[in-house]
DNA sequence: GTCTATAAATAGATAGAC
DNA sequence: GTCTATCTATTTATAGAC
């Protein structure tokens, strides 16, 4: 592992800020305390906060997908994908102390009023989907099966076991959402 | 209608501006403002700005249940009460121009820093988690319908579909979530 | 490229007159 | 019960020395 260069400091510092306090309810101040650096330094490598948090979405999104792709590196399956898929989330949920998403949780507090941030999201959650996407398309061929319908349902369940699980501080959402998704791929 | 007191006025202005912009981009300053009141008299009414945002929620939550009960209020069987239930929920994210649920909007601004906010989300999801079972009891028998298994379904796939309507600012996601719920119930 | 000092605006909240 | 004036702390951001 290379050395943690300045820029990246600051960015780590801040994500798992804005992750668990919220965007709005940290300050810059706090994050130049914590990555120990002096706030000249902070608007050397950033021009705003602003670019801040575009940072830190760039780098959750990346995180996600490599994330993912380590988790289900060793299957074969598209029924074991999609199910690993839920393990994934759910583990994510576990080890964070079920923070929820953070996509989710930054349009809930920038709203409209950040254009650029909620396209961001919007195009992430299209990620997303598609991700579903092809892996239903690896399913074997099976009469009354809708890929687009199996994608939209499998996303629409995987969000709303989040949500749930976000604010019910359990798992319980993802154990019912692996039954639901495992009655439509057996 | 009986004249609109100033409590009521500030705790109006106040819920579309946190609802709008977010609790956190909401300013004292600016919801004295749009109420038309001094500060001093804000604060004659509220002890703190927590305590305008407990009265927020507490206002959401029983226009929420109002609104369904006005909505629902000709339909006498459980599976047309399901299926206005998403309407219902549809009908609020088109006219507010796609702006979310509160209560998942402000558990992800304040998350756990704010505990009695956050205990009062959990218990309104539960509140229209009983909801959704009491109309799933109402069904008619069937064999092969475990009450609690479609209430957890239909209660996923209906977060789920909110949060997907609120990024993707249209209506796809309920669409998709009434033919889960028709399948379920026909 | 990192630092200190500071600006300029705004935050939530209080005191006390009327 | 509503008002104005004010307090203290904090916000994001900039200037300029080293």
């Amino acid at each position: 592992m290379k050395t943690e260069k300045v820029k990246e400091r600051i960015i780590r510092v801040a994500s798992d800020l804005f992750y668990k306090q919220g965007f709005n309810s940290t300050g810059i101040n706090q994050i130049i305390a914590e990555a120990d650096i002096a706030i000249g330094s902070l608007y050397n490598h950033f021009s705003s906060k602003n670019e801040l948090l575009q940072a830190y979405l760039i780098k959750e999104e990346l995180e996600w997908f490599n994330g993912f792709e380590e988790h289900a590196v060793n299957l074969s399956s598209a029924k074991d994908k999609l199910l690993a898929l839920v393990d994934y989330r759910k583990k994510l949920q576990d080890s964070t102390n079920f923070a929820g998403c953070h996509f989710i949780k930054i349009i809930s507090e920038v709203g409209e009023s950040n254009p650029a941030i909620s396209d961001f999201v919007k195009k992430h959650k299209e990620k997303q989907k598609t991700l579903i996407n092809d892996i239903v398309r690896e399913l074997p061929e099976q009469e009354s099966i809708d890929i687009d319908e199996v994608t939209e349902t499998i996303f629409i369940v995987l969000e709303g076991a989040l949500v749930i699980s976000t604010i019910n501080k359990n798992t319980k959402g993802f154990d019912h959402a692996k039954k639901i998704i495992q009655e439509i791929v057996s």
